[in-house]
DNA sequence: TCCATCGTTCGTTCCATGACGAACCGTTTC
DNA sequence: GAAACGGTTCGTCATGGAACGAACGATGGA
């Protein structure tokens, strides 16, 4: 009698707090090994085994092993922008504001930069015309092709890979859209490398070090 | 521990297959009344009344008290996206191709049109450099204003609701995004008032009629 | 080879909660 | 006023499933 995409389904999948909470943890773009997920579910390994097999079955991630280690990962980009869309509606409420100022500072989303930060840098790649607006992405423009290079990110590669190149994701924080897609999972990659910005623990927080306020200045101008 | 936005709680209230599938209906745009979603879910009344307290606690759903009616809705437009972002995800899969073709062709998204229909008709007023793209959302252009008013929709109403006036929403089945917010709505609405478009029974699908096919075709070129 | 570690499987326990019917309250209609 | 109807509350039942510990297989390191 129904229509459509099985929702009741993936609704079960996502409907328990110990496998939201796994979902949440894999946002950070990581990825994370079974025991991780346990310990940060904070239930023991025998449980978190078959909230990781229901998972995988309801599509929602994947997993390869590693040796003895079996690694899990979100499945699709589409998956995290769910969850995102779930934060979205999540965040309003009574516990609206209370909503950590570090995670709205900056944070990963998935595997790219989120909060003010993501915010920020993709507003700068905007106003300098290296980024130009698509219906559902981001375009390179010709200046862009050329900041992306002179970064340090090679372009050739990411051009390669299966993903959208230039995703806009919408932040469940600022409620506007930021670079993801390969390009922005590569620009969050070097940021990190480059060493200005840092992990918080346990969490997708992150901090930005001084190098970093002064590279980020540098180029990007004051975010 | 946690941090940001309560995900638990929210997916604790999506997580059950009466819950997304009374989520589902309402999704048409209509405000259904607590009897329709019970006969809907396939679930009694007193079954049915302990589900909506849940919803609208959990802020997904509002109601209103009309007689001795309960009238009930989608609590905000991003309650819809979300419940779109869940479909995005729950259609892929082995029975992604068993989304029934009505849907794909028309259909309601919460309150305006959806699959094919909406898409074209998305299309056609993008062409006709009627609506323009913007961040997240469309914007309406000078002749976009003489358009509409023309085809019977009086835009100073709409820009007064505090609802966004020309949103964005991506589509399921077309992934990529149709005009949605106040004016979708509006649109919507007078399509449907001229008779050109009418409701499948017990479904968010739509048939389009003679009458419309040739009111489509004129206006909007082919669709 | 032996041991440590990781993940899975199995069996068990136990709690949350989804479902219903019956009784009840308030509103509308006749 | 009486009857009909919509919705809610209450009590009860049953079931699903989340959690654990223990035992087991597999992998990698010493």
């Amino acid at each position: 009698m129904d229509a459509g995409p099985d929702l009741a389904a993936l609704a079960g999948a996502v409907g328990d707090a110990t496998r939201i909470r796994m979902l949440e943890l894999l946002m950070e773009g990581r990825s994370l090994v079974a025991k991780e997920l346990a310990f940060g579910t904070g239930v023991s390994p025998a449980t978190a085994t078959v909230h990781l097999k229901r998972l995988e079955q309801a599509r929602l991630i994947r997993s390869t092993r590693q040796g003895r280690n079996k690694v899990f990962r979100l499945a699709t980009p589409t998956v995290a922008r769910m969850v995102e869309a779930l934060m979205t509606v999540a965040v309003r409420g009574p516990r609206a504001s209370a909503t950590p100022e570090p995670l709205r500072a900056a944070r990963y989303c998935y595997d790219h930069l989120a909060g003010r930060l993501g915010m920020g840098i993709t507003d700068a790649l905007l106003r300098g015309g290296h980024l130009s607006l698509r219906r559902r992405a981001f375009a390179l423009t010709p200046s862009g092709e050329d900041w992306f290079e002179a970064f340090g990110i090679e372009l050739a590669p990411l051009r390669e890979q299966r993903r959208q190149f230039a995703h806009r994701c919408l932040d469940w924080s600022e409620r506007r859209d930021h670079l993801a897609g390969a390009l922005g999972a590569a620009l969050a990659s070097r940021v990190f490398s480059l060493g200005w910005v840092e992990r918080q623990p346990d969490s997708r927080g992150l901090v930005v070090t001084p190098s970093g306020q002064r590279g980020l200045r540098r180029h990007f101008g004051a975010l």
